[in-house]
DNA sequence: ACCTGAACACCGTTCAAGT
DNA sequence: ACCTGAACACCGTTCAAGT
């Protein structure tokens, strides 16, 4: 129950911020006003403290979203992907769709530059292996992933679209499930 | 060669500015230094004029872009597109995707929802029509255009990626050849 | 070491006034 | 009718100072 600002044998002031409080106050901004509403600014205030400490922990506001998105993902249980492997694409797929669906600022910050973060690799390489297991070569299967991604990137970033009813659920993994036979399928071609 | 501020009989200050002058200076602006420079203060500056004035001829700055990128496509060549419907697809695509690769703060524009702008509508017409003619049902075609169309969104948003190098133009094509491929035989599943 | 306050260089937009 | 100036309510970030 050591708490960090009365551990003793350190010099100067006692931290009243620190990363974690940082992203728990980020989050809770992010979960109750949207991500439209997320500024150094606002987060400062949320903490009655200054624009300024914020930056004493994080470098800047791209770090801050991309320690955010890393927590996100960390809190996602790994579920355990079907046997087969196009079953595996296919459900690999879907739960990127799902995890960014329901952070939608994720996209963004993944799209942009900056995120090396590793917190997600897993479902990335599920899905490059299990695209392997269906008989692509190692190129061809992350390329297909490529492909995969920017359609998902796409489905999340084009949201109103020309038609106004969004696909059902149903569509999109049909939607999925064909673009995902086209790449597999290129390779006997 | 009537000038509009010269024009007789009509009440008021003559006008300074025009929509059209302030389309053409915010090309200008969007050429010359990039859409992040564009702001409603950056172009009154170029016009040698205040950000209110702006205001006079346009909404706000949404309706400026938007009309930006309406003039924008209706200054592309309509190209014509060849006989075999999948190739008219493919090729509707490519032609899509190059007009909104060169046009990069468009692909925000339209993302985001506000445009509805007919000036395009030839080309969406295009592809939908060629995948009827390859034997979609109508829905199935406008359902198949929307995933051609996240995919387009995703491959221009989702720009660096984490494989650094971008893929060929030859690469792009054969993914989106083997999404089109993909969305086209499902029909017959 | 950690935090504060003032400042810099921006935004989009409204409102009241000027010609 | 068209334009201006000041103002409102914001941004991210730097810099110098305080404890």
């Amino acid at each position: 129950m050591q708490s960090p600002n009365t551990r003793p044998g350190r010099l100067g002031r006692p931290p009243r911020l620190s990363r974690e409080a940082i992203l728990v106050a980020a989050q809770r901004v992010l979960d109750e006003e949207g991500a439209e509403y997320l500024s150094m600014r606002r987060l400062a205030r949320e903490l009655s403290s200054t624009p300024m400490a914020l930056y004493h922990h994080v470098r800047d506001k791209d770090e801050l979203l991309m320690l955010l998105l890393d927590a996100y993902v960390r809190r996602i249980p790994r579920p355990d992907f079907p046997d087969h492997p196009r079953e595996r694409v296919v459900a690999g797929a879907q739960a990127l769709h799902d995890i960014l669906e329901d952070c939608p600022w994720g996209v963004e910050v993944l799209a942009s530059d900056r995120f090396v973060s590793t917190s997600a690799t897993w479902i990335v390489e599920s899905i490059v292996d299990a695209l392997v297991l269906c008989g692509l070569s190692p190129g061809d299967a992350v390329y297909a992933y490529r492909v995969i991604w920017c359609c998902l990137v796409g489905e999340l970033t084009a949201r109103p679209f020309r038609a106004r009813t969004t696909p059902s659920a149903d569509e999109r993994r049909r939607g999925l499930e064909a673009v995902i036979d086209g790449l597999l399928s290129q390779n006997t071609a």
